[in-house]
DNA sequence: TAATTTCCCTACCGATCGGTTCCAAAATGT
DNA sequence: ACATTTTGGAACCGATCGGTAGGGAAATTA
């Protein structure tokens, strides 16, 4: 490993902790979409005035898309660790439906998939945005197809069960984001969980 | 029947008809989203100006919840015409499945479901909106129940069947919505079919 | 300590936001 | 013809929008 801590650079040092305002921020969009969030808001969020955000990640729709890309490897990192974690088999499909729900329940208000709640804000906008919805629906048929493997099937059976999956977490994201509560998204989970039966 | 024609109303007659300006207002909501669209741009759209918009149709979040409601009862009824003339049993839920595609992707650009992409900006937003997510989806809970009940079963069946068309409904939205082309919309579709191939 | 680099932050920019005021024009009933 | 009613349309309102300039404060290297 080479050196973990960066040297120091020449000026003075931001008081704040780029993370850490990437996180917030972050929430920020999650919670009020892109448009209904001004920088006046990523400000008060923050507290980061508006020079030192701007220069140190561009203009709004920069710092969008940069939430965006960072959450979706986070996203999907965290996919992938629960699809390892749960067992193999049929089983090990629905333990991680139910992690999965867990944590897209998790939190106060939940508010769904921030990727979901932006694609349908995205049409026709920035360059740059474009293939966004594609990259995200392509990358959720990865995760899908691992997580349909553990049922065995023949590779057409295993792409049509991730196109079902898939279509299934970006229904429940739909739902979740549009207020379902616990009930409605776990019923959810159980009508996925009889299809899930029929692979055996 | 009563009077079909209205008696005309004492003063100057307005110059722009109330349901087409009411098409064009929701297709621009529709297209852009409620926070990306201007009342500058429904003036453009429909022509109507800004005194006449307002004075006719309320505030801009009034213009939007109406144009909301409408697409939801056209679309509800559109559905259920669907389910009612597509067939009996396995064969016609199918049917249903090819005929609601057709009518999503129909038009130059697919811009999915107006519910589905309005209930991602209206989180906490103006009141009279928070139940809005809600409302749909119980709608299509009853489409959907509709629809299921044609493979016969037991209610706890079509309960739980109906759960994933509608899971499955909300996500193809997402997906058209995302920029989803035809060949990845109908492989959604055929996932679906596989799974209603097992309802026999 | 002196020179330099970078940051924080107030104040400000033109443009656009949603919404209103006001008046002439056009239709009505009497 | 006349008074009444409602329209269309331009001009206008304060507030907020995203983004920038410039000056003082704090840390660096020399």
């Amino acid at each position: 490993m080479g050196e973990t801590e960066t040297r120091r650079p020449r000026g003075r040092p931001r008081e704040f902790d780029e993370e850490t305002a990437l996180d917030q921020l972050t929430e920020l969009f999650w919670e009020q979409g892109f448009a209904r969030t001004s920088v006046a808001d990523l400000v008060e969020a923050t507290g980061v005035h508006k020079p030192s955000l701007y220069r140190t990640f561009g203009s709004k729709e920069d710092v969008f898309a940069r939430c965006l890309h960072r959450y979706l490897d986070r996203r999907m990192a965290t996919m992938r660790d629960l699809i390892a974690s749960s067992g193999p088999g049929i089983e090990g499909i629905e333990a991680f439906l139910d992690a999965l729900l867990d944590e897209v329940l998790s939190g106060a208000a939940s508010k769904g998939c921030l990727l979901v709640a932006s694609s349908a804000e995205l049409r026709g906008s920035t360059p740059g945005f474009e293939d966004f919805g594609a990259t995200y629906r392509a990358a959720l048929r990865e995760r899908a197809t691992e997580l349909v493997a553990k049922a065995g099937g023949t590779p057409a059976e295993i792409e049509v069960r991730a196109g079902i999956v898939v279509i299934w977490m970006l229904g429940l994201d739909v739902s979740v984001r549009g207020g379902a509560q616990r009930a409605e998204a776990w019923a959810a989970v159980d009508a996925l969980k009889a299809v899930v039966a029929t692979w055996a």
